[in-house]
DNA sequence: GCCAACGTTGGC
DNA sequence: GCCAACGTTGGC
């Protein structure tokens, strides 16, 4: 999962009550899906900072919660409102995530593109812009290994 | 700050 | 259903 920490942050993730926030303000299709049919409790999490240098992973969380109505959406107040998402029938939805472990330092992006075994990652493709993307087993296990 | 990539919108 | 215009993302 992306994020630019100006926005919402790895040190942010661990301020916050339980160490879990919900996943809001995600309004991309495919983005979405992923969360509602993929994602479910337990699941492992890469935790990305983007935009700001060093572009990096920082760390692990888990979903915490499966996919619900971002609720986010209902308010006009908010910057992820969309009157087409309405309680009946949302539009949008999000998971809870829950911090897990720090990496004693980040996997930076740099970094990645060193490595063999990464080098197919969906983060590394060109024109990438997903905010959440899939992660193979054995890119997953690789990470673990760099990382433990 | 630039710009490639790409998703969304809306007129037709 | 097409596609031009526009907005956003995100690495460089």
């Amino acid at each position: 999962m992306k994020t630019e920490p100006g926005t919402f942050s790895w040190e942010d993730l661990q301020k916050c009550k339980k160490k879990t926030t919900h996943w809001e303000g995600v309004r991309n299709y495919q983005a979405r899906n992923f969360m509602m049919h993929e994602m479910k409790i337990g699941d492992g999490i890469l935790f990305y900072h983007s935009v700001v240098k060093p572009t990096a992973i920082m760390g692990i969380a888990r979903v915490s919660k499966n996919a619900y109505p971002d609720f986010f959406a209902f308010d006009p107040d908010s910057n992820y409102y969309d009157p087409k998402s309405s309680f009946d029938n949302p539009r949008w939805f999000m998971v809870d995530i829950t911090f897990e472990r720090s990496f004693r330092s980040p996997l930076t992006l740099d970094e990645i593109k060193t490595i063999p075994e990464l080098k197919e990652m969906n983060l590394l493709k060109k024109g990438n812009r997903l905010s959440i993307q899939p992660v193979s087993q054995k890119e997953w296990n690789k990470i673990q290994k760099l990382r433990p």
